[in-house]
DNA sequence: CCCAAGACGTA
DNA sequence: CGTACGTCTTGGGC
């Protein structure tokens, strides 16, 4: 006897943030937490084969005993969103259409009438699988009988765990001993605030260590001092939190346990209500977990997707050979899979998948690869322009095979997978064909962890992935045109990926014997500086610890805090800045990090990461940032100082190779004059279009002078303003920004939108469709999700328009800035110029140019950047030559 | 070896 | 109480 009981709440939120909220119908109803959840129940019933069967929701007021015993009990949570209180009555409806017995009792939370049930059926010897996203039920767990399949994230993604599972999971807590260890850990969600400085990790300690929390405040002196201090102080808060986490068993549910059998349902009300909601891939599915199908004999098959690859390996090069020539011949997708030693595409590659159908793929070793005969059809394949390549993160591959662009990559899932969601975060394969095909990429074997001493699974791993980026390929084909992102992936996104592994591969040079001359001096500055402040201080302490810090200055100097952090009084460099007059020792402390900053981030960090080339490969990352921009890392040549005169000095380690200079290239205000473009507003564009300064025709409108009269301090103001305009700024922030109280910002404000009116028209425009549809989008339509603006919470709801403001403005600047990129490089290579394209940073192109061809490449460049779209106001753009970046100017 | 917090470099 | 990133040091802990 089996009984599966689930959180219907708990469910359906998940399936709500796992997928996008345009999964809609026809007439407009949002269905994406009604298809997630009917899918997870289709899989669980399906999986699971239960008898019996129920459904708890969350009484609408929620548990009348946790909030008698705590009026914060979940508060400051955000509200459930509309659009996902919309779908409840739907969820309820097709578990009514199923015949699935549901329970909702008053004043009390779905996860105390899972444990209700789940102790009785336990104790009747009934197995029961609990499933659910609330980690609280892990109290439940019970041998033999009581299990939790728990939703680790998205829709399909579970672990099931026993008694043994619970304690691998979090470390050694028992099922008995969870709420000892939540009630120390606290929950955020429910508003439970643990103990400051007691994470997962040190709850678990404790509690492995004492087993209970009357045994930890017995032992408190055995605890180290800080410990000791957070816990007595949260001793109450802790208790309290235990009895809030503990679930009920005694609740009246008003059923009994054999009355939760699914009812005889009327399997063409069910497929009514499937069509209305358009479901055609889950009847089927749902039908074949619950009861039997139409056909009995082919219920096994529907309910369980079929993954089987089969992986042959090359053996010699003839195999080789032969699998290489005939995938060249194939007319279709190639899809090309690559196991790397470690990290892909910074080390050494060990074989590929190539494959050509979704069922089978071949394996070949790198030893293989570089067999000349093998090499050669290797590259035929790769840059034969018929053949269209496919792969997953192709620029880390492209490294791997040599560091050369695909001129025939035809499509690259993981950029799909960022364009569809580039909030997402990692756009792992497994993930993505979990996500989009239901198909669990993990091979059995791996799954259950044989071990493996022939690396042949390794191999098959490498294999199954090559056949499933085919898989992929097509459904995220079908998610970008739904998206209408077509056009952003095919001009944008996929010519990038070549851009992006040449630059890279290139590389830029870098002078380690002048960093390392230049650490030695900031070292000697930072000493010096060390040592007035330990003699100030009247005792040595680490400048770098900002608790040590806090302590000299405003504990033993009796400074004024300005500012505070939510651990104590800041210790920036802003706060410091206004501390200067108090204490000389401000200063020298501001000095002292200045210097050692740029010792311990550029001067010392640098030259390790140079290459055998005498030159630094960062990694460009395209699927990080969500607005659209490109990140760097390893290092990050985006943020290499230049504003102050010491950091500036940085800029003259880049160098460029013998015989070459390097040229830099930026767009001047590129977002301003996006915001011009997309705001439409006449005195924006007027200002673009007359090529006078925009920061003194913001203030002439700002002060109300003539642009002649504007002076610098006017400027900077303004300047100010037009920046932060963009990022959705506000008085307060303004005013603490530039020093001047809230109601002078205000006005200054004001000012702003009354001479510029359309901005602010635009700027309400955006913020109201991206709350009406749930994401943003640029000019070239580029997607932006924004969870955030449905929070019932008002931070995070106002940081949501603040991105909705900004994401649009700074996302159409990144798109432009990329296709600069693209076809900057194309008229390098049409022109036949040895000039590189070697670093990017938001708004600025570096290239290396031979001298003697600098003449000649310079206007080509600009006239690529500067005519990339055409925008109401004209593009332009900046540039600079010399031996050093410091010297571009 | 890992994590969080705070600080700070860039556009 | 201004967006978007990546990296460093500390301090605590595993």
């Amino acid at each position: 006897m089996k009984l599966l009981l689930l959180d219907g709440h708990s469910l359906a939120y998940r399936a709500f943030f796992a997928l996008p909220t345009d999964l809609v119908t026809s007439s407009g109803t949002v269905t994406n937490a009604v298809f997630g959840f009917t899918s997870m129940f289709a899989k669980v019933v399906g999986d699971e084969r239960p008898d019996l069967i129920a459904v708890a929701f969350d009484a609408p007021g929620g548990s009348t005993e946790r909030f008698t015993l705590d009026p914060q009990y979940k508060a400051g949570r955000a509200a459930t969103p509309d659009l996902f209180r919309a779908q409840m009555p739907l969820i309820r409806e097709v578990l009514d259409a199923l015949e699935i017995q549901q329970l909702e009792i008053p004043g009390v939370e779905a996860d105390d009438v899972i444990a209700t049930l789940a102790t009785q059926a336990g104790d009747q010897g009934i197995d029961v699988v609990i499933v659910t996203g609330d980690r609280d039920s892990f109290q439940l767990v019970r041998d033999p009988h009581i299990r939790v399949l728990y939703n680790k994230r998205g829709v399909s993604d579970y672990a099931l765990y026993d008694e043994a599972g619970i304690v691998e999971r979090t470390g050694g807590v028992t099922p008995t001993q969870w709420p000892d260890y939540a009630a120390l850990r606290g929950d955020s969600s429910d508003n439970l605030p643990g103990v400051p400085g007691i994470g997962e990790k040190t709850a678990a300690k404790l509690i492995n260590t004492y087993n209970d929390l009357e045994t930890i405040f017995e032992h408190l002196d055995e605890l180290p001092p800080k410990q000791r201090t957070n816990l007595g102080d949260a001793r109450e808060r802790v208790f309290t939190n235990r009895t809030m986490t503990i679930l009920r068993r005694d609740v009246n549910c008003g059923v009994s346990i054999d009355e939760l059998k699914q009812g005889n349902f009327d399997r063409e009300a069910f497929r009514v209500l499937c069509n209305q909601l358009e479901f055609r891939t889950l009847l089927p599915r749902i039908l074949a977990a619950v009861g039997e199908s139409e056909s009995d004999s082919g219920s096994d098959a529907a309910q369980a997707i079929a993954f089987e690859v089969e992986v042959t390996r090359g053996h010699d090069s003839a195999a080789a050979l032969s699998a290489l020539e005939s995938a060249a011949q194939h007319d279709g997708f190639v899809s090309i899979a690559g196991r790397f030693e470690a990290g892909a595409g910074r080390t050494q590659l060990l074989g590929i998948a190539v494959a050509t159908s979704e069922t089978a793929a071949v394996y070949l070793d790198v030893a293989l690869l570089t067999e000349p005969r093998v090499a050669q059809a290797f590259n035929a394949l790769i840059q034969d322009e018929v053949v269209a390549i496919v792969a997953h993160r192709a620029k880390e591959l492209m490294h791997g095979c040599g560091g050369t662009p695909w001129r025939n990559l035809a499509h690259d899932t993981a950029v799909m997978g960022y364009l569809v969601d580039p909030g997402e975060g990692k756009y792992l394969l497994d993930d993505l064909v979990q996500r989009y095909c239901g198909i669990e990429l993990t091979s059995p074997d791996a799954a259950v962890g044989q071990l493996d001493f022939s690396g042949d699974a390794e191999l098959d791993a490498t294999g199954r992935e090559a056949a499933a980026i085919l898989w992929l390929v097509t459904v995220l084909r079908e998610a970008v045109e739904a998206r209408e992102l077509t056009p952003l992936y095919e001009r944008f996104e996929l010519p990038l990926v070549n851009v992006l592994v040449t630059m890279e591969h290139t590389g830029v040079g870098l002078d380690v014997e002048f960093l390392q001359e230049l650490s030695r001096d900031l070292r000697t500055q930072a000493r010096a500086a060390e040592t007035k402040i330990h003699e100030m201080a009247g005792e040595p302490f680490q400048i770098n610890s900002v608790p040590q810090l806090r302590t000299v200055l405003f504990e033993k100097l009796g400074l004024t805090p300005v500012k505070k952090t939510k651990t104590g009084p800041s210790t920036d460099a802003d706060s410091l800045q206004k501390l200067a007059e108090e204490h000389p020792i401000v200063a020298e402390i501001l000095k002292y990090r200045e210097v050692e900053k740029l010792r311990s981030t550029y001067t010392d960090a640098l030259p390790p990461l140079v290459g055998a080339d005498g030159r630094i490969h960062a990694n460009f990352n395209q699927l990080v940032a969500a607005t659209g921009r490109i990140s760097s890392e390893t290092p990050n040549l985006q943020n290499i100082p230049v504003r102050t005169t010491a950091g500036r000095e940085m800029r003259k380690a880049f160098v460029a190779a013998e015989g070459c200079v390097l040229l830099t290239a930026d767009y001047s205000q590129i977002e301003l004059r996006v915001l011009a473009h997309v705001a439409l507003d006449p005195g924006l564009v007027d200002a673009f279009e007359r090529g006078v300064d925009v920061h003194t025709v913001t203030a002439a409108k700002v002060f109300a002078v003539e642009e002649d009269d504007v002076d610098e301090f006017q400027r900077r103001f303004a300047k100010v303003v037009n920046y932060g305009l963009a990022y959705g700024m506000e008085a307060y922030g303004l005013g603490q920004r530039l020093d001047i109280p809230t109601g002078q910002a205000q006005e200054i404000l004001d000012n702003y939108f009354a001479g510029f009116p359309n901005v602010a028209e635009y700027m309400k425009l955006t913020i109201a469709q991206a709350k009406a549809v749930g994401y943003t989008t640029t000019m070239f339509g580029r997607r932006r999700q924004l969870p955030e603006l449905a929070s019932s919470n008002f931070r995070i709801r106002q940081m949501g328009e603040r991105m909705a403001q900004n994401a649009p403005v700074q996302g159409a600047a990144a798109d432009i800035f990329k296709l600069a990129m693209i076809d900057c490089e194309r008229a390098l290579r049409d022109g036949g110029y040895a000039t590189q394209m070697i670093l990017t940073v938001h708004d600025e192109l570096v290239f290396e140019v031979p001298v003697d061809e600098l003449d000649r490449v310079q206007p080509v460049l600009r006239d690529a950047m500067e005519h990339v779209c055409e925008l109401r106001v004209p593009l332009t753009v900046d540039m600079g030559v010399g031996r050093t970046w410091a010297d571009c100017k």
